[in-house]
DNA sequence: TTCCGTGCAAATCTTTTGCACGGTC
DNA sequence: GACCGTGCAAAAGATTTGCACGGAA
C-alpha cells in the first residue's frame, strides 16, 4: 500500500485537464479543489454557494461546463438522486467505490458501499442483455433525525 | 396461489383513486390504462405520445399531475435514468420486482430482476443510518444492437 | 347543483448555448 | 499575439402552477 499523500484526486484532475490539452483557468483550479474537499456528492447549486462563499465565485454556466467536461475526462460523476437536480462527486479509484443514501425528508445524501452488494452487480452483469459499463444504487428512506 | 386475473394493476389503480376520495376522471381513466399497458418504463413525453395516438390525448400537464396522485398512491414510481427526464412505471405488488438496464447510446430501457441482488439489498439495509423504504438500481450500458 | 378534474397558458427551475472579453500559453 | 476559458444573458427543455370551463356525483 503505497502512501503517496502527494497524488491528490486535484492533483490528477488538474494533470488530466492539461494532459487533454486545456490550459489552467482560475474557475477550474477553484471548482476542482473545491471537489476534492467534498465526501459526497453535491448539486451545481450548492457547489455554486460554496465557491461564492470562498474567495472565488463561479458563474453557473461554467460550473455546468467544467462537470461536463470532468464528467467526460472520468474525474467526476453524476448522481441521480431524485431530486429534481443533478448531483456530482469525484471519482477516486484508490478510494472505495460508493452508492447513496437518500433521506427523503431533509434531503440529506449520505455514502456507503457494500462489498457483498457490489459482488451482486458484477455476477449479475454476466446475465443480462447489455454490455454493463457502470451502475448506480440509491436507497430512499428517512435518516435518524428524521426518522426520530 | 390465487388465480385472480380480475384484479389488474389498472383494476386495483381505478379503486384505489376512488377509496382515497377521487372522481372517475376521464384523463386518469386513460392514462391508468395505458400505464397498465407498458412493461417498462415511460418518460411523460412518451406517454403523452401514446395518449394522442390513440382516442384519447391528454394535456400533458394532466399526465403530470394524475402521475403525481398515483404515486402518492403508491399506485407507480419514478425511475431515474440519467436521460434528463424522470420515467414512470406501475407498481404491481404481484409482480417481480425489478429494475433498470439503460443504454447509453440509444437511451433504450429494460428491465431486469435478481434475486441476489434484493439478498443484498436486504441485508445491507440493516446496517446502514437509514429506514430504508426503497431502492434503485440502474445499469448503465451498451445494449446488444449498440455493442454490435 | 356542487365541486372536482382537465385543458390551456404562463410561470418556474435546471441546464445549455451564444457571444464577447480577459487571461493563459 | 493567438486562442482558450469564463462571465453574462438569453434560450431551451422539463415540470409546476393559476385559472376557468365542463363533466361526474
Amino acid at each position: 500500500m503505497t502512501h503517496e499523500q502527494t497524488d491528490s484526486w486535484a492533483t490528477r484532475a488538474q494533470q488530466a485537464l492539461v494532459d487533454s490539452g486545456h490550459r489552467t483557468g482560475q474557475a477550474r483550479q477553484a471548482l476542482v479543489a473545491l471537489l476534492d474537499s467534498q465526501t459526497c456528492a453535491r448539486s451545481v447549486l450548492e457547489i455554486e454557494d460554496a465557491l461564492r462563499a470562498s474567495k472565488r465565485p463561479i458563474a453557473r454556466a461554467s460550473i455546468y461546463r467544467i462537470l461536463d467536461e470532468l464528467e467526460r475526462l472520468g474525474l467526476v460523476q453524476r448522481v441521480e438522486t431524485g431530486q429534481a437536480m443533478v448531483r456530482y462527486e469525484r471519482v477516486c479509484e484508490r478510494e472505495q467505490h460508493h452508492h447513496h443514501l437518500v433521506c427523503d425528508e431533509c434531503g440529506v445524501v449520505m455514502p456507503f458501499s457494500d462489498a457483498g452488494l457490489e459482488r451482486a452487480i458484477e455476477t449479475l452483469s454476466e446475465r443480462v442483455p447489455l454490455a454493463v459499463s457502470e451502475h448506480e444504487i440509491v436507497l430512499h428512506g428517512s435518516c435518524r433525525d428524521c426518522a426520530a
